[in-house]
RNA sequence: GGCCGGAUGGCAGAGUGGUCAUGCAGCGGACUGCAACUCCGUGUACGCCGGUUCGAUUCCGACUCCGGCCUCCA
């Protein structure tokens, strides 16, 4: 049985799809005005192994996330740089895929583009103003009638009328209710823009995802996913426009992800303490960021520091540095660790419980390996079985280990040429020549590591 | 103010009504020319106050503190 937090009942429920042995998920990806940030990278990595999960244990998954290519920010942002916005959106685009690409993260299914749905987009526009829930404001904008909708603020326990005290709502005139949200802009001057039937321009920010997951999984589907930040108001506008749009429940299951901390300070656009994902990866290898996002569950907020990395980059290396060298067998057959790895993960993914089996996997990998036993290939393959589930030990451990932090220093040549006069200089029993070199080494961030084989060595 | 989460050993982070999380760090030992890696051993942890119970960190209630959302944000 899998169980899955449910943040719409705020309990962790059996998973049952709609349709038996399928399910059809649909995450809000990114809108694309600037390069990806350490809390995509958790949204897009907790959703990775989510996905890797509902599969290794037999579903048909399909997995849409969309991109959200036309919003004010892109605009704006298209403006500043004298560019198109097209030529903005396509260059950061790029570099999201080449992001993903680094950080191991599979592509969903399906990837639809919010400018490539105009249609879809405008035609549920139209079904929301012929029955009533939603209408043209005299500044031209056309607005969801939130009032209409009598279950709107359901995901979020929030009534219309609450949420109106103190509300930092910034109240436009022609709205008939300062809840109710935009469905279609109209295009000022030289802006991008589509035609319509309420004139040229182009959809509010959150009915593209209503129109992209219905039309790519249907008026219902199982499981439909996000940042922490996206409850309110982008996935409780969803769930207005839909429902009222189809007359069905919209979504089963509504997963969302934890936030991410910068030392210990919330992380956000406005604040501006956010890191690039790419700005990570100048430092450290990506499989320790994605180590640093599944040691907690996914639904708990994380703090992002050099420190927390570092303790990413120790643990990662205690698992890699069980396979370097070590034979890996063709198959296996599962043992208990992948049963209790199967379990911790079938709990709402505890990714940090299935991390400790693989710890305990690695003590007895390694008691294996002292005793010169044969079982430690089957281990070590059960291992890498386990760990390709969240993403993990996907790298040569030879590589990894001397690329666990990015090389900022010596060569490997260099390291290399150090090693063999050192091997010299213990044949001579120079060791006073050893351990300086040893020393030299270790303040450049190399340890060394001497084995019956020889001596290897790890960056870091 | 409303709504949602939290509070676990030096740090990170799971979990459970009554023997073990796990990782890092520390301490002792084995191994090593020295190290490192590895292995073995090692810790009076569960915010505060009541209640339920034979027994609560775990269930219930109050309290204190912390975070998030209510505005663009994954």
């Amino acid at each position: 049985m899998l169980k899955v937090f449910n943040t719409m009942t705020g309990k962790k429920e059996e998973f049952k799809p709609i349709e038996e042995g399928k399910v059809k998920m649909y995450v809000c990806g990114i809108t694309v005005y600037d390069y990806c940030h350490i809390g995509h990278a958790r949204a897009m990595i907790s959703f990775d192994v989510i996905t890797r999960f509902l599969r290794h244990i037999g579903y048909d998954l399909t997995f849409v996330r969309n991109i959200t290519d036309v919003d004010d920010k892109i605009i704006k942002r298209a403006e500043e740089n004298g560019e198109t916005t097209a030529q903005l959106t396509e260059r950061m685009i790029a570099a999201m895929h080449e992001d993903e690409v680094a950080l191991g993260n599979k592509f969903p299914d399906l990837e639809p583009k919010a400018t490539e749905f105009m249609q879809q987009i405008i035609d549920m526009i139209q079904v929301l103003v012929d029955k009533g829930f939603a209408y043209q404001g005299e500044s031209g904008d056309v607005y969801y009638r939130a009032s209409k909708f009598e279950e709107y603020g359901k995901l979020n326990n929030r009534k219309l009328e609450e949420m109106l005290a103190g509300a930092r709502i910034e109240v436009e005139a022609s709205k008939e209710h300062p809840a109710d949200f935009v469905l279609w802009k109209p295009a000022k001057a030289g802006e991008v823009s589509w035609e319509s039937p309420w004139g040229k321009g182009r959809p509010g920010w959150h009915i593209e995802c209503s129109a992209m997951s219905t039309h790519c999984l249907g008026n219902h589907f199982d499981i439909h996913g996000g940042g922490p930040d996206l409850k309110f108001p982008h996935h409780e506008n969803e769930i207005a426009q839909s429902e009222a749009a189809t007359g069905e429940q919209y979504v089963n299951y509504w997963m969302h992800c934890g936030a991410v901390r910068v030392n210990n300070e919330k992380m956000s656009k406005s604040l501006g303490n956010f890191f690039t994902i790419r700005e990570v990866l100048e430092k450290f290898n990506p499989e320790v960021v994605r180590y640093l996002m599944v040691s907690s569950q996914y639904r708990s907020s994380i703090d992002y520091s050099d420190a927390s990395l570092k303790e990413a980059k120790t643990a990662l290396e205690r698992l890699y540095t069980a396979l370097r060298g070590q034979v890996v067998a063709e198959s296996y057959v599962a043992t208990e660790y992948t049963s209790r790895f199967e379990d911790a993960m079938r709990d709402d993914f505890n990714t940090p419980v299935a991390l400790s089996v693989l710890f305990e996997l690695v003590r007895e990998l390694n008691k294996a390996r002292a005793e010169g036993s044969e079982q430690a290939a089957t281990l070590a393959a059960e291992l890498k079985a386990l760990a390709e589930l969240v993403g993990l030990l996907s790298q040569d451990p030879e590589y990894f280990m001397q690329n666990s932090t990015v090389n900022d220093g010596l060569s490997a040549q260099a390291i290399e040429d150090y090693i063999a006069e050192r091997a010299q200089a213990r044949k001579d029993k120079n060791f006073s020549r050893s351990d300086e070199i040893r020393d030299l080494l270790l303040e450049q961030g190399i340890t060394l590591l001497d084995t019956r084989e020889g001596t290897t060595w790890t960056r870091g």
